[in-house]
DNA sequence: CGAAAGGTTGATGTTGATCAAATAAAGTGG
DNA sequence: CCACTTTATTTGATCAACATCAACCTTTCG
């Protein structure tokens, strides 16, 4: 098997910067970076074989919030989902993580969140030692790290204010948007969206019910601007109105 | 004036760590970590005069989402929020900022939010360039930047099941108790809470509106669990029960 | 083929938003 | 310091969006 090597062409495609508090290039699409930076600075993580390659199979949990944290992860392939809990069973995903994302870095002792495959996945492991030594020796694992957490704290700050100000309506538009964003550049055509995660799982990403996102889909079936070809298979057939709702404009 | 000694005071009295992704003792209140952890590494943010002080009075505009984005920001007093607009108006606070905290780190050209001053408020100014140098130069800076960062990310996502999953009157729960947790420790007595921002600023923050707001707390004060000093002024009576509402149990 | 899981649609209920008015607090100029 | 204006907060009445409850349909898989 080559997964390491597939791993390592993921890792080094992505964008490095010479400095890691002013990034150019980063916006938009995040495989459209893809193509344009590359890796400038040595990076151990890129290069070495400091992870360990593991596979995990649909609906399994990876760790537990409050459960020591000893490791953060890569996706290689499949999606992983990061959620919170209440007691009485309420949940919230913070996070879908795809192909070329990582996890698992955290400031605490223990994990603050739940991870749990959303299908089928494989993963790449890194002791949280290995990871700190890496960053200390090595400026450009520090700043690709960084890179990775402030890419996360920007996306929880857009899924903010779609779970504190936007309707349902807009949510599902913004989400479907999200996931055409960050779908890999050379599968399927541009407005064909293949969503990983079940129903409930949009529902607990949008802080809305299972029926909600069920209507919503509908409506906007109804209404023309996609048209499903499977559940989990959507033709996307006008952006710009799906943008105008995400925005609140229509 | 003394800012930049009561500057220095404050940053050399929060924690670092000897591995950026395993710190501990960083769990509960903010402040209460201050006591315990000391500077271990050299640290030119906390030590140098790299940054300007600065003062901004109540309402005024920092920096506005799409901004190219040249400093960071440390509060020395005061408060400031952080946010999102939509076009049509709507509005979500994704953080406020207390004394000791820092924000502005981005991995973007531009701000993807827009700072003001709840109350008027002082603050360090650091330039971008200067604290990518100082990153690179001092792994000590490099790791307290990410451990801030990590911290933000953090409470992001305890943000996130608030805003997707709970109640209007647990979200006040969760509030009340995430301002008195953050709380100077030395200030007022442990179940006095000062609430520098009004009410619109924390139906903003919690996605409801500002009435829900009030109802809320007015609840809470006819059930006898908090009593309200002033408008901005609470005391908490009962903190099991306020912990009871937050976590759903109740 | 039949069971089980996942998804859609409909009827009804509840929480929180909206609209409206009263009250309280904070400024402002005399 | 006071009358007056402006702004912030509270409270009440009504409404709408989304949740809940329930049934039906569709897909998956043994």
């Amino acid at each position: 098997m080559s997964l390491t090597h597939e791993f390592q062409e993921d890792f080094s495609s992505r964008g490095a910067m010479d400095n890691v508090l002013s990034i150019g290039g980063a916006k938009g699409a995040r495989h459209a970076a893809s193509a344009i930076v590359r890796e400038a600075q040595p990076d151990v993580l890129a290069a070495g074989n400091l992870g360990v390659t593991l596979s995990l199979s649909r609906n399994k949990t990876l760790f537990e919030e409050g459960e020591k944290a000893d490791y953060s992860y890569r996706v290689i392939s499949g999606a992983v989902r990061l959620c919170k809990l209440l007691p009485d069973g309420r949940r919230q995903i913070s996070d879908f993580c795809l192909p070329g994302d990582t996890f698992g870095f955290i400031a605490e002792e223990s994990y603050t969140l739940t991870a749990e495959a959303v299908e089928d996945t494989v993963l790449v492991r890194y002791s949280r030692q290995t990871v700190g030594e890496a960053c200390k020796s090595f400026p450009a694992t520090s700043e690709r790290v960084l890179a990775e957490v402030l890419r996360e704290l920007s996306s929880a700050k857009s899924h903010l204010i779609m779970l504190g100000r936007q309707t349902a309506r807009e949510r599902i538009a913004s989400f479907l948007l999200m996931v055409l964003d960050r779908q890999p550049a050379d599968k399927y055509c541009d407005t064909r969206v293949y969503l990983p995660m079940g129903r409930q799982d949009i529902a607990d990403y949008l802080g809305l019910t299972i029926e909600t996102v069920s209507r919503a889909i509908s409506e906007l079936r109804r209404s023309g601007i996609v048209r499903a070809l499977s559940t989990r298979e959507i033709l996307i057939r006008d952006v710009d109105a799906l943008s105008e709702i995400s925005s609140g404009c229509a």
